[in-house]
DNA sequence: GCTTGACCTGGAGCGCACTCCAGCTCTTAC
DNA sequence: GTAAGAGCTGGAGTGCGCTCCAGGTCAAGC
């Protein structure tokens, strides 16, 4: 079973330009191509696309995603090294999770403080920033 | 109290020449200026600052950023609005945080299969993508 | 056999959020 | 009074991650 690339980028949820963007900075390798030279994406390539997708979501740049690509073509003896990417980067996610939350807490104050204001009848005493 | 740029850039994270990005852009007012025509930024507009760089760390795009600045100055006749925004950030906010800990448990996943293969001695069986 | 529509290529363009630069002024310390 | 250093302005440049475009090919349906 093959897709044609518009089928892929529905599958993946990124668009047909992006999927050749990807080819082209080698984060995805040169799809097979059905005899009239158009690309046919398998199943193993859409998902590798489904995994570098997650990976872009929290926020991997691309180029430590080409590095992991790279890495991927070594075979078993990247292993190490690409495990190493990805704890590395869970720890980012980690920590972006907690940023995110302590960040949520002064939105919440912010909030509030606006319920209270437009609560009550009193005008004008708005606490600064 | 007030403080030079090289200060208020410290203390608020941003770079200097991000705090006159900030101001030419109008997401903060231009800050008073002192005898010899520099600015001279008060705690007061550091706590602006201060939150401005929540909002940027939780990803608000630049361009809401000022639309709530903008509605800051109409005073408490925009309370309403600017709650509006803020509560419909959040919940942007709470959507992104599900959304890394989605892919997480798919990091997790990986990781702990690239702990089986390096645990094992098994080699070339590498689970695809 | 001709139109239509999906796909192809190489390369240019874009939006975002800064970041850097040249050339100037102003204060402070010697 | 002069040299150093912080700050000033307007404007250009940067890096990222796409996105769009022109001009062409190819296969399928009428």
């Amino acid at each position: 079973m093959t897709y044609a690339i518009a089928e892929a980028a529905h599958r993946s949820g990124l668009s047909i330009d992006t999927l050749r963007y990807y080819e082209r900075i080698e984060l995805i390798d040169p799809p097979a191509r059905d005899s009239g030279g158009r690309r046919a994406y398998t199943d193993e390539d859409l998902a590798w696309l489904h995994f570098l997708t997650k990976l872009r979501t929290t926020g991997m740049p691309i180029k430590l995603m080409r590095e992991y690509a790279r890495l991927r073509h070594q075979g078993v003896a990247s292993v190490g090294a690409r495990k190493h990417i990805l704890v590395r980067h869970r720890e980012d996610v980690l920590a972006r999770i907690e940023e995110l939350r302590s960040c949520l807490q002064v939105l919440n104050y912010k909030i509030e403080n606006y319920e209270r204001i437009s609560g009550s009848e009193q005008d004008r005493q708005e606490v600064p920033a």
